[in-house]
Parts: structure tokens; C-alpha cells; sequence
DNA sequence: TGGCAGTGTGTGACTTTGTCACATACTATG
DNA sequence: CATAGTATGTGACAAAGTCACACACTGCCA
């Protein structure tokens, strides 16, 4: 039960579907939910599991990924503020597994909806029904886009592209280890590293240990499209 | 509008929703739609298209594929009987240009239907609104097979696991080039020339020009899983 | 019936990417 | 200030993608 005004407020503006639900839906909503708080890496979702309740975040990210056999991982997509964890509704709706890992990435404070609810709201609620097919949408498209990625474009150009969209646009500077950056773009450390070393040799970037600050954002973006 | 009863018939056992949904859905459903046939290798989509309509497929197949800046292309899925382009009706709900490119592989024979009922029905019916998203859910996982696959497993293994489905259990003969092959997987006609010939040394197939037949199911097997 | 276009396949040289096995360097913490 | 844990560097090699061809098979038409 979700009963702080404050709460409520933020939720009804960021859940669009809340707007447009009728008044005896939204108090069944806020009747049978609750707030949850995580903090940031923590395991939310193993492949495999069936997933018991779906959250829809209102603060925070997760990031939702694959693992090879290798041991590599790479990014299917982000979850953020007023989405969810569609994949969770996906797999409750169609009650399979979940096909993948997530993880919180920073903190995270989410509605926690039960299945129960999530299988009757589909059914009665057409705003409900609305948001969860529209977000199921938008993955279905980026998971599309990650695949164009892997399977057409180099590596180099990728890296260029992720520093200009994952760095401040200020500061030029991101806290990144190679590490992570290679399990977003599913390749290895080893090779981001290379690329790394020769775009600093090309003075289109510097290096620290754990971040990267960006010399040359227009020379950056030459490469990532060229 | 259909009235074909055999054609009825079909459908009906076909597409599982017009057994749920309620008499009148279903005589909207025969009276607003028609029966289209589509020969072979014909495009259905281009990317960037917007969609005007929605095909639900009785007969044939048709190839959901992305193509790279430097031609090659790779199969995110195909659609079969009982099935439907559901990026079309993603892209129709969303208001979004198709992401991909579509073509048909056997003839086809579909029904047809406009984008209004498509809103329409998604707001009303909703053994018609749970198809869709049975449908659009199993596409995601689909396609999160693709990236695994592209980004994690190496050519000839998958190339192996390839040979073993897509051949007839019976004669273990296909017809495919390795153009063909190359376009499914999403990598390049001479990586699929070489490592079918190495198979073939190895004595696990054999090759004509157009052809392949499998010598040794068991060892191609190991390969694609080792 | 022989030539010819279109399609399908083979090949070698080279680049890019991934893998492995390390060495080295930085950082926090006791 | 020693040390464990984390982050990065490197060289050798294997796998995959690219490029520029050569060559072979098929159907068709003069």
C-alpha cells in the first residue's frame, strides 16, 4: 500500500498510464503496491528464474545483459525512471523464463507490482495494457539496434560512438573502466583497451586509471561514423 | 471481408484469439478483412516504411532481416503460419518507421488488416490485444537469441547448429547457397565457403553447387556444441 | 553447338577482432 | 608502508571479415 502524497505525485506524473486509468484502477494500484529501495549492483534478475513481480522504477537505472559461454557480457538496454522491467512482464505473461541477467546500477526505488496483479491489470486495464506494450515495443527496437551493432559495425567506430553519448557533454569526462565499457559493447577489455591507447595517441582523448575524458569531441565523431 | 467457409475454417484453428474473443469480434473481424497471396521473394517491408497494414500469415514464410553499411545482411527472425509481422503492429501502435526489412521466402497467403482496425481491436478485444503481445514477447526473446548468438558463439559452431536444423531429418539434403547461409547467420559468403569446406574434409558434409548434404549428423552436432 | 551472361564457389593476402597468459601499475586500507 | 584487490598494458596467436580476383556451372540464345 502506497499511501505518501509525495510518492503518489511522482508516480502519477512519471507513469503516464496512471493519467489516463479510471479512478477505481489507480486506487486498486495504489491499494496493492509497494515502494522498494535497492542499492546500486545488486543482482535483480537471473537468467533462468521465474520472475515473481515486476518493478517499475521511479528512480535509478538497471541494466539488463547477456552472458557467453566466455564469460563476456554485453548490453541489451537500460531500464530508467517511469519504464520497467519489461522483460519481467513479458516472462510472467507468457510464463517462461527470464532470458537474462539485470542489475541495478545506481540505486534504485521501484514500485513492486505481483504477478497476480500484472496478469489481471493486463487483462481489465487498457492504460495498463497501453504501457506495457508500448515499452515491449521500444525494447523489441533496441535489442534490434544492439544487434545491428554486433553483427555489422567495427569496434573502433562503436567505442567512438559510446564515449560521445556516455560522456558529460560539460566536463568531457566519464568514470569508466575499460572493463565495463567492453561488457556494454560486448567485446573484451583487451580490445578496448587497444582502441583506447591509439584514439590517446590520436589525441582525441586522455586516459586516467577508471576514467576517460574527451579532447576531441568532433574528430571522435568522424570516426564513429566514417 | 472473407467468406470463404474452408478459409474460415483455417483461420479459426489457426489464430487461437478467434476462438476466445466473442461472437461479434469475430464477425467484425471476417467481415473487415481480406485474403491476399504474395509470390516468393517478394519485399513486404523497407526500412523506414511506415505501415499501413498488418499481415496475419496462413501460408508460407516470410524473412525479418537487418542489412549492414556494407551489405551483408542477418535473419532476426521468420514468420509462419499463425504468426504475424508484429514489428508491423509495434510500428502501427507506436507510430514508428519499420526497423528492418521484410520479404517473403515461400508464396504467402495472408490476411489483411487495415491500421484502424488494428487501434481499434488492440483497445477493445482483448483476446486480440493478448495475441499480439504473446506475439511481440516471443519476438524479443528471438532476437535476444540473435545477439547472443552474433556476439558470443564462434561461426563454425553456429554454422554446424545451422546445417543440423535447417536440413531435412530425412535425407539430410538442403538446397541453400552459402550466400544464403552467409545472409541468416550475418557474415560473409567466403567465411561460410571456408568453414564448409573444412566440414567437408572432415568428411561431415558434402557439397554440390546449390547443396549440402549431411554425412555425419552426430559429429556436426559436437561441433556445434563443443 | 558453341558462346555468353548470370550465378555460385574457391583462394590468397591482408586487416580487424578475440583469446590467452602474463606483466605492471594504481588505490585503498589496515 | 605493505599488501590485496582492482585496473591496465602487451605480445603472440587464432578466428573472422574484407578485397580482389579466378574459376566453374547452368541456362539460354544465336
Amino acid at each position: 500500500m502506497i499511501t505518501d502524497p509525495a510518492v503518489i505525485d511522482e508516480l502519477i506524473t512519471q507513469f503516464h498510464f496512471l493519467q489516463c486509468a479510471d479512478a477505481d484502477f489507480v486506487r486498486q494500484f495504489f491499494g496493492g503496491t509497494k515502494v522498494i529501495h535497492l542499492p546500486a549492483d545488486q543482482p535483480i534478475c537471473q537468467q533462468g528464474m521465474q520472475c515473481s513481480h515486476l518493478a517499475l522504477v521511479i528512480e535509478g537505472t538497471a541494466r539488463v545483459y547477456k552472458i557467453g559461454e566466455n564469460g563476456r557480457e554485453i548490453t541489451l538496454y537500460r531500464i530508467g525512471p517511469g519504464e520497467s522491467c519489461i522483460l519481467t512482464a513479458s516472462c510472467i505473461l507468457s510464463q517462461k523464463p527470464f532470458p537474462a541477467f539485470a542489475v541495478s546500477e545506481q540505486p534504485i526505488e521501484a514500485v513492486i507490482i505481483s504477478t497476480s496483479d500484472v496478469v489481471r491489470w493486463s487483462n481489465n486495464e487498457q492504460a495498463w495494457r497501453d504501457y506495457l506494450f508500448r515499452l515491449i515495443s521500444e525494447r523489441l527496437s533496441d535489442v534490434i539496434s544492439v544487434v545491428e551493432e554486433v553483427a555489422f559495425r567495427r569496434v573502433d567506430r562503436r567505442l567512438a560512438g559510446y564515449l560521445l553519448q556516455n560522456s558529460d557533454n560539460g566536463s568531457n569526462r566519464m568514470q569508466v573502466t575499460h572493463q565495463s565499457i567492453a561488457s556494454d559493447l560486448g567485446t573484451s577489455r583487451e580490445v578496448v583497451s587497444r582502441i583506447l591507447k591509439d584514439f590517446e595517441q590520436q589525441g582525441l582523448i586522455s586516459i586516467t586509471r577508471g576514467a576517460i575524458t574527451l579532447e576531441d569531441r568532433d574528430h571522435l565523431n568522424d570516426k564513429s561514423t566514417e
